[in-house]
DNA sequence: ATTTTGTTTTTTATCTACAATAAACATTTT
DNA sequence: AAAATGTTTATTGTAGATAAAAAACAAAAT
C-alpha cells in the first residue's frame, strides 16, 4: 500500500500528488533492466524528495512488475515503458500551472492595464482554489506588474514602458555592482572556471547561429545569473530572479527579429567577458555599460506599441 | 440592522469586522455635537472605506443614541465617550498583529539564525488560522530575512550582519541614484516645499535634542522616503518600504546610545539637505555618501554582536 | 556502531465554506 | 438630471479540514 499517496481528481482533493509522480516518472526513466537499486534515502537524496516519496514511488515500481523488491534487494526486472508513466498535465506542480496561465493571460494583447483581477474568476478558469491562486498572487507582486488595495482587487500594471525603464534602471545599478565584483574574486575561484565554459558556448552558438539563434535566451539567463551570483547578495540574486522570470514568458511571446538581436548580444557577451577576464575594472565598466545599453533597446522595442500606464 | 457587521469571538468566525471597528473610532472621536454629517458616499470616502462600511457606522452611531439619522438628515446627538469606542485589540487588522507578533519573535534574542518556522505552531500563538500566517510569511520573504524551501518548512535567515551589509549595499546604490534624480527635479516640484520643510523640523528637533531624539527615527523615515520617491520608481519605493518596516522594528529593541547617534545623523542630514538644494550633483554625491557610510556604521552597531550567518 | 528498513507523527499545500467588505443596481429625493 | 438613499450581488479575507509530503522514531540488518 502506498500510504496515501493515492490519485484522485484535480479540485475534489486536499493536494495533488504530483511531487510523487513527477519524480516517479524522472526515476523510471534512468531505470535499467538487471541493475540493483541503492538504498532508499540514496534514491532520495538522488531525486531531492523525501524518504516517504521515495518509497512511495520503490512501492509503486514493484506494484508495476518493474521491479523486485524485498527489503535490501531491488532490482530492476524491466525497462518501464511510455506506457508507465504518468501524463505530464498530472506531473506539474499547481505554482507551475498557475504561473504559465497568468503569465499567459497577462501577456496577452487584450490584457490592458488598469484591468482587475479578479480571484475567484481566475481559480475557476485554471480549475483550482482560490488559495492557491491568492498565494501566488502574493509572490507574483513583487516582480511589480500588479498591485493590491486592501480588502479590494488586484490592478494590472503591466508590462508597459514605464515598467520595462524602471527595470532597466535596477538592472543596471545591480549589474554593474556585480560585474564588479565579478572582476575582484580571486583567480582560483569556481567562477572563472564557469565563465570560461560559457565563453565557449557562446562561440560554438555563434558558429551555427541560424539553427541555435532561439537558445540564446538560456545562454544569456545563465550568463547574467554566473556574474550576479558573484555579489553574494541576495536582494540582488532576488531581483535577477524575478527579471529572468518575466522576460522567460515576454520573450517566449515577442520573437520578433530574435535572429539579429540575438547575434548581436553574443557579440557584446563575448566583449564583456574579455573585460571580466581582463581584470581591468574600467574596461569591464565599459563593456557592461554597453551591453546594458543595448539589453535597454531591446527590451523596449519589445513592447506592445500602446501600452502606456494609467496612474 | 448593521447586516453582517455583528461582532463575535476571534477564531469562531470567517473575518473580524476590524475595518468597520477600526473607521468607527476614527469617524466617532471625530464628531462634534449639534453638527450635521455629510452625504453617506462623503463619510465613506472621508474614512476611505465602502459604503457599505460607512452606512454600518452610521447605523451604529445611530442604535448608540450618538446620532439621530432619517434619510439625509443626521444629526449628532452627543459627544462619544471612551466608553463607545471599540477597544484597540479589536480593531488592529489581523495583518498587523501577525507582523508585530512575529517581528518581536524574530528579533528576540533566542531567534537563532537558522531556526525553523512552524507555520501551525505561529498561528497558534497568534491565535489565527494557518492560511493568514502562510500569506503573511510570503509577503515577508521578499525582505530577506526567512527563506522557504518547497514542500518544507521557513528557515530564520535573521538579523545577522551578512544581512545588513547586503541590505547596506543596496540601499546605497538605490540612494545615490534617488538622490541625483532628486537633484534633476524642476524647481517648481513640490517636493522642493516638502523638503524645506523637513529641513525645518530638523531644526526644530536639534534645539530640543534631549526631549526629543527619540522622535528622529520617524523623521528619518520621512526624509529618505521623500528622497526615494523622487527617483519614481516602483522597485526602489518597495526596497525602502522594506527596509522601513526592518528598522522600525529593529531600532524599537535597540536604543543603545540614540542621543548621540541620532544628534550626528540630524547633521549630516542638515549638509545633505543643503547639497541637495544646492543642485550641484558633486556636492549631492559627495554628502550622501558621507551620511550613507555613517548610516551603515550605526546599522552594523546595533547588531547582536554574536549573529552569524549558518550557510 | 552505523546504515538500512519499517512505522508513526508532524507539517505543508490545498480545498471549501462563510462573514466582512466592496461594488453594483434600483429607487427616491432634491 | 444629478445626487442621495435603499437593496442586492460580487469579491475578498480567514478559518477549518484533509491528503500529500516531510520528518521523526523504532527495529532490524550489515
Amino acid at each position: 500500500m502506498g500510504g496515501g499517496y493515492e490519485g484522485g481528481k484535480r479540485g475534489l482533493v486536499a493536494r495533488q500528488n504530483t511531487v510523487f509522480k513527477e519524480a516517479y516518472n524522472r526515476y523510471a526513466v534512468a531505470l535499467r533492466t538487471d541493475t540493483a537499486l541503492p538504498s532508499e534515502p540514496e534514491i532520495a537524496a538522488q531525486l531531492g524528495v523525501s524518504r516517504s516519496t521515495a518509497r512511495a514511488i520503490l512501492t509503486r515500481l514493484s506494484e508495476e512488475g518493474i521491479i523486485r523488491w524485498n527489503k535490501r534487494q531491488k532490482i530492476v526486472l524491466r525497462q518501464p515503458t511510455d506506457h508507465d508513466l504518468f501524463p505530464s498535465e498530472e506531473t506539474d506542480s499547481l505554482h507551475d500551472i498557475i504561473e504559465r496561465s497568468f503569465m499567459q493571460r497577462i501577456l496577452a494583447d487584450d490584457a490592458a492595464p488598469g484591468m482587475q483581477i479578479n480571484e475567484l474568476e481566475l481559480a475557476r478558469e485554471i480549475g483550482t482554489g482560490t488559495t492557491s491562486v491568492r498565494e501566488f498572487l502574493i509572490r507574483f507582486s513583487r516582480f511589480g506588474l500588479i498591485e493590491k488595495r486592501p480588502n479590494s482587487h488586484w490592478t494590472l500594471k503591466g508590462f508597459t514602458r514605464e515598467f520595462a525603464l524602471e527595470l532597466a534602471d535596477v538592472r543596471e545599478m545591480f549589474e554593474l555592482h556585480s560585474a564588479a565584483e565579478f572582476g575582484r574574486l580571486s583567480r582560483d575561484n569556481q567562477s572563472w572556471a564557469d565563465l570560461a565554459a560559457i565563453r565557449d558556448e557562446h562561440h560554438a552558438m555563434l558558429d551555427d547561429i541560424n539553427q541555435r539563434f532561439k537558445d540564446f535566451s538560456v545562454l544569456d539567463e545563465r550568463f547574467h545569473l554566473l556574474i550576479h551570483r558573484a555579489s553574494k547578495n541576495r536582494f540582488i540574486a532576488d531581483f535577477y530572479d524575478a527579471i529572468a522570470i518575466v522576460f522567460h514568458y515576454h520573450y517566449q511571446w515577442n520573437k520578433a527579429a530574435a535572429r539579429q538581436r540575438n547575434e548581436r548580444a553574443i557579440y557584446e557577451h563575448l566583449d564583456y567577458i574579455a573585460a571580466l577576464e581582463s581584470g581591468d575594472q574600467a574596461a569591464i565598466e565599459t563593456a557592461c555599460r554597453a551591453h546594458l545599453h543595448s539589453a535597454r533597446q531591446t527590451l523596449l522595442q519589445s513592447l506592445p506599441q500602446i501600452a502606456t500606464e494609467t496612474a
